[in-house]
DNA sequence: CTTGTACCCTGACCGC
DNA sequence: TGCGGTCAGGGTACAA
């Protein structure tokens, strides 16, 4: 899935189309797309006859707020999408809709995930509560400083990699960013998170901030499956130094791109210029 | 506590 | 053309 910039730009969408919008029904096609609840119906009932006061986001996971307090929490994971219109979607984009939601003013939001990995919570308040509790600061927040992350990785025996996926720690940074950031920041993907020294702390927390915000105004990545609800690619992909490279010059230094394997995934890496 | 691994699911792609 | 292996913006349960 998308990352925190790509469910950002997913959830300006939605906040300006939704707001103040009332969900009429609820279709949900597959059983494992509803996590915390018995049965399909039994989320749909709570959601019909619902107003949607604004849609957020905290790290990767997009919220609908609802009337009454209560949170629709939605993870794409890796290939959740959602379209929005009276009629469905480019079927050649959009063949795998697993939930639609009618909407008062005669539209439907339409959701769409070949995988089936993302799913739907029903949070009650508290649940809400306890899973903004859970992850770790939002990196892009005013209040997301140096010595917030250095707090962040103090003690880690993990490498910095891990760290930066790891939601607890900072929510919304994914694999690709993860590489990025690094690249940016010139430290080794390996390197134990809390063996990173003051200075280091200070680039890298520059580089997450700098990268996320870039492929934000680029309106994210689209390396295979991300789309906007208005069915629109990103265009960071042409912006990546690291990420997708393996074998490709470094930008930096010529050097050929490295990918390499941490905790089950691609770590992509410049070997001369990071350390 | 922390860290690593298997698994959820489908489709695209590569080499034989 | 078909088949098997590998890989994919993620997260969770469970084991060590």
């Amino acid at each position: 899935m998308p990352e925190l910039p790509e469910v950002e730009i997913i959830r300006r969408h939605l906040d300006a189309e939704l707001r103040e919008r009332t969900i009429r029904k609820v279709r949900i096609r597959r059983r494992d797309l509803v996590l915390n609840l018995p049965t399909v119906r039994a989320l749909a009932g709570k959601l019909e006859g619902r107003r949607i006061c604004r849609v957020d986001r905290r790290g990767k996971n997009l919220l609908f707020r609802l009337d009454g307090e209560a949170v629709l929490q939605i993870q794409i994971r890796m290939t959740g999408r959602f379209a929005l219109g009276r009629r469905r979607p480019d079927v050649a984009i959009y063949r795998h809709i697993v939930a639609i939601f009618e909407l008062d003013d005669g539209r439907n939001l339409y959701y769409d995930d070949v995988r089936r990995l993302g799913g739907f919570r029903w949070l009650e308040p508290e649940e809400w509560a306890a899973l903004d509790r859970s992850l770790g600061p939002e990196p892009l927040a005013a209040s997301f400083t140096a010595r917030r992350l250095e707090t962040v990785l103090e003690g880690t025996r993990a490498p910095i990699k891990n760290a930066l996926l790891d939601q607890r720690r900072i929510a919304g940074i994914g694999n690709i960013y993860a590489s990025e950031v690094l690249f940016r920041a010139r430290i080794h993907p390996e390197r134990a998170g809390g063996s990173l020294e003051t200075r280091e702390i200070a680039a890298l927390h520059r580089s997450i901030r700098t990268v996320l915000r870039d492929a934000l105004q680029a309106a994210g990545t689209t390396f295979r499956d991300f789309r906007a609800v208005n069915g629109r690619s990103g265009s960071y992909q042409h912006s990546l130094s690291v990420y997708g490279r393996e074998g490709e010059p470094c930008r930096s230094c010529g050097r050929a791109v490295e990918r390499s394997v941490q905790a089950g995934r691609s770590t992509f890496l410049c070997a001369s210029c990071q350390k």
